[in-house]
DNA sequence: CGCAAATTTTTGTCGGACAATCATGGGGAT
DNA sequence: ATCCCCATGATTGTCCGACAAAAATTTGCG
């Protein structure tokens, strides 16, 4: 400490606008499972609630739209997002397309790339060291099929995978609440990698196929929490 | 005529709000090249333009960000969204990885996926011989495309495609109106669909890459219209 | 108990208003 | 003449209030 940092890139002095700090709010609350799938969002009360406007609560839910995070039904107004089965396997589908192609780009991939999932995979191992919530362990999870996808270098790409992670976040923080996490498969993603490390690409696809279709049961009961 | 329909699936008796109605003949006129990429959008000069209010424009404008057919900067308006070179390498990278996801799924899809590439094909020439405007020529050849990536059955991956073939639709349009258009290479997916229907798909994906380099290359041209 | 009508709730759209911010142009100092 | 600073105008971001249209809810009647 005491040395001058040669970057300060964290550093964020912008107002942010009324509509983004409302629209993290919705999206934080939405992730900490405060809301579950299906609650309708009624614009008075949220803009009674947050202290703002109606206009601003309607375009913060709009971003919301966007993200996939709350569907809207004309005249009906807004609810948080429920998945389906057909949406999970669905997510699953495009998931293991993605997540692949940043497998197949390994070899390719930029140095940084290939660090930033290393980088992940550690910080979900230290995580699972110590005690934390169940959030940001599925969180740091998400993060290492995120570096993933971003072997690829598509910001495009990327950016359809964090829409499918943050559709899967909004599940699991649902499920995490009803209650306990399930026992994360943590040893599966350290395999992944060592077969990456090792050019072993068509093993890592097997392992990642193999992953994801654990991944899709356990989504399953997201929407049977009782099957 | 004068027979009855067996299906009224085209018929919409829904009123569409203003605000997409608004944001449908904004996209229009996008698609059209009435409005060059880096204009920007003036809120109340849409408003009174169209005859509505500006917080129905400012929604609309929302949604067309949501497209990324518009950006918006703080404090500084929308402007209609310009491609860069990496903008367009990108996307043809994330083409690649979606329409090869579908030539992969071929033997796997259903009869309709792969009825729709036929029927896009088919489509498609049929425009080549009649004199239609470069618009309607782009839009039924982004079409095929769209119809490999449905191979996958994946309706977010799809979504993901429409995203990015609407991106090279605007910029092509402003191409078009520019210049007259470029010859299409209209006989390759002639030959990749031929490559589709014999199984050999590591020949059609190998057409596929051959084909999306030289869609990046007039895409190129687009940015530099006289390099 | 079932059904139709009336009431309440909620959304969609409008108009106006104002502060904050950005862009523009002019005037003064060097 | 050039450069910087400031006044002015244009534009966005946010708020408020209002009202019609649609949906949900309750009421009332047979």
């Amino acid at each position: 400490m005491g040395m001058p940092p040669n970057s300060f890139a964290s550093l964020n002095v912008e107002p942010v606008s009324t509509v983004d700090r409302v629209a993290d709010e919705l999206r934080r609350a939405l992730f900490e499972g405060e809301i579950e799938p299906g609650t309708p969002l009624r614009e008075v009360a949220l803009a009674t609630s947050l202290g703002v406007s109606r206009s601003t609560v309607r375009e913060a839910l709009g971003a919301l739209v966007a993200d996939g995070l709350v569907d809207r039904v004309a005249n009906k107004g807004t609810v948080v997002h429920a998945l389906t089965p057909e949406g999970i396997s669905d997510i699953c589908r495009a998931r293991l397309v993605l997540e692949a192609a940043g497998i197949d780009a390994w070899a390719n991939a930029s140095e940084e790339a290939r660090a930033a999932v290393r980088a992940a995979q550690a910080e979900f191992t230290r995580l699972t060291r110590n005690p934390v919530t169940a959030q940001e362990l599925t969180a740091a999870h998400l993060d290492i099929h995120r570096s993933i996808a971003a072997l690829t270098e598509s910001p495009r790409l990327v950016a359809t995978a964090e829409a499918l992670y943050a559709e899967i976040r909004l599940a699991l923080a649902h499920l995490d609440r009803v209650r306990g996490n399930t026992t994360e498969q943590a040893h599966a993603h350290g395999d992944l990698l060592e077969l990456l490390e090792g050019g072993h690409l068509d093993e890592a696809r097997a392992a990642l196929v193999e992953h994801l279709a654990g991944a899709e049961e356990s989504l399953m009961e997201s929407v049977q929490p009782l099957g």
